[in-house]
Parts: structure tokens; C-alpha cells; sequence
DNA sequence: ACGATACTGATATGTCAATCTCATTAAAGA
DNA sequence: TCTTTAATGAGATTGACATATCAGTATCGT
């Protein structure tokens, strides 16, 4: 447990990358994009800052059924997400459904609910 | 690849937990249901018949976001999930919602959806 | 500029689901 | 019943991802 807390090219590119992020990414994603900014960077300080940057609420984890979790900055609003079956690639969504209440059961208490979309993005159509 | 296809007590067994299952079930938990019935099945096995069923086309496999594959039968229609975050057990949902399509983005095609609810089931509530 | 120590990078280690190996068992046609 | 070989069970192995270790580096208050 650190008391102190430094600021390091590091972490600030790994930020940079996360503030420019479109959809979700993956730590080996946001590695690869960091590398072009601090090029000695490591994987296990991508995940020690994933972790740190969790802590301090400015980065949230995002699961897609069948892939490994996924990171996006935590200020974005309420959405949901696509994957393109093809490239693979994330995308957020900006509009919600409405009677997502209809479908708890009777009893049930629902605190949160996420809509995945699949298919093919507008590069893979 | 085996032409011929052999009965056995132990695929038995794993297709009647399935029959039974009333939300998806993960492998270990179809491994300690089976058991009852033939005490010596192993995991591998498990593992090995949900393949075998898949490809019959029995079985489906279902994705909890941040969870290992659960299977479900396949002869069940167009459905969604409830992920219970007291007791991690998931339910089925019998309705869909309306206004899927306005979520997808301008030349993006849509081929499938998924939604999962998250809250508490009626004995955890 | 100095010094305490938080941070980093490389790599070893851990974790866990899923698969593979192989000797043994048992299903089903002859 | 006999024979062929698909199927099984136990444990070893793999593979993907994440964490731990630790010596060296770099930040930042003094």
C-alpha cells in the first residue's frame, strides 16, 4: 500500500490512452498504444495501473461474454456495447432500451442490467 | 472422430441434468449434479460430452459476462438472464424488450442481442 | 542536489479452466 | 458369449491471463 502517490510518464500515458479510448480495451490493447508513448514499458505496470486507476475510480471494467475484461474511463454515462463478430473491436452505444423492468420476475430485485449487440460494425458490413 | 456413437450411463446422466436444469449450469456444477448418479464420473468427461452434445446440436453454450461458459439445452426459444450477485445463480427470463434496433449505430448490422439482468433472486432478496 | 522510497521492467510464479494421455472399462454387433 | 473399439477416469499438461518478486530507476519533498 503506497501512502504517497507519484506521477510517472507511465501511468500519464496510460491515461492518455484511456481519455482517447472510443470503446473498451484490453490491457494488451492499451499496452500496445502506450508503447508508442513510453516504449520501455511493461505489461505489469499496465495492469498495476489499470488496478491504481480503478482504485481512484477513474477507470471502470467492462465484461464481454467469452473475452478477457476490458477497461473504460468511469465519467462516461450509462450505455451499452457492440461487438463486431469480425474485427473484434468494442463499440459504445449511446442510447438505452425502455421496459428493461418488465422482464424481472416477479420477487426479483433488479440493481443493474447490460445489453450486449452483436454483429458487424460499419468497416466489416 | 468416432463414427460410431455408444450409450452410456454417464452421457445419460449429464443429458438428464440438463433436461432438468432450469437455468444455465456451469461444468463443475452439472460434474456435482451428475455425480448422484454415477458417483465415479469424472470432470474430463463432463467436458467431453458437452462437446458431443454441442455438436449434436443439444446444447448451448451461454456467457455470463466475468464468468466461465454456462449450457443450457437448445430447445429453449429466444431468451435472457438474471445473474443473482448473492447466490451467482443465473435464471432465465421469459420476455424480451421492444426497440433493440435503435441501439445500433448508423451501418452497422445487427445479428444477434444479448441482455443480462443483474440484482438479486427472490431467495436472496 | 540529496535521500527516502514509490515505481518500473523482466521474468518467475500462480491460478484456473480446459484438454490430452493412456491404461482400463464396457457397449453393441456378430 | 466373444471381439472390437468407443468411452471413461485419473492425473499430467497446456494455455491464457494475472500477480509476485526484486534489483534498478526515477520522483519529489526537503
Amino acid at each position: 500500500m503506497s501512502l504517497e502517490r507519484r506521477t510517472t510518464k507511465q501511468k500519464e500515458a496510460i491515461r492518455a490512452v484511456l481519455a482517447t479510448q472510443e470503446g473498451p480495451l484490453m490491457p494488451d490493447e492499451i499496452h500496445a498504444m502506450a508503447l508508442k508513448a513510453v516504449p520501455s514499458l511493461g505489461i505489469a505496470t499496465v495492469y498495476r495501473s489499470l488496478k491504481t486507476l480503478q482504485d481512484e475510480g477513474m477507470v471502470r471494467c467492462v465484461e464481454i461474454p467469452g473475452q478477457s475484461p476490458r477497461y473504460e474511463r468511469s465519467d462516461k454515462g450509462h450505455h451499452h456495447h457492440f461487438l463486431c463478430q469480425k474485427c473484434h473491436t468494442v463499440f459504445d452505444l449511446e442510447k438505452c432500451v425502455e421496459g428493461i423492468k418488465k422482464l424481472v420476475p416477479p420477487g426479483f430485485r433488479i440493481t443493474d442490467h447490460e445489453i450486449i449487440l452483436h454483429g458487424l460494425c460499419k468497416s466489416c458490413v
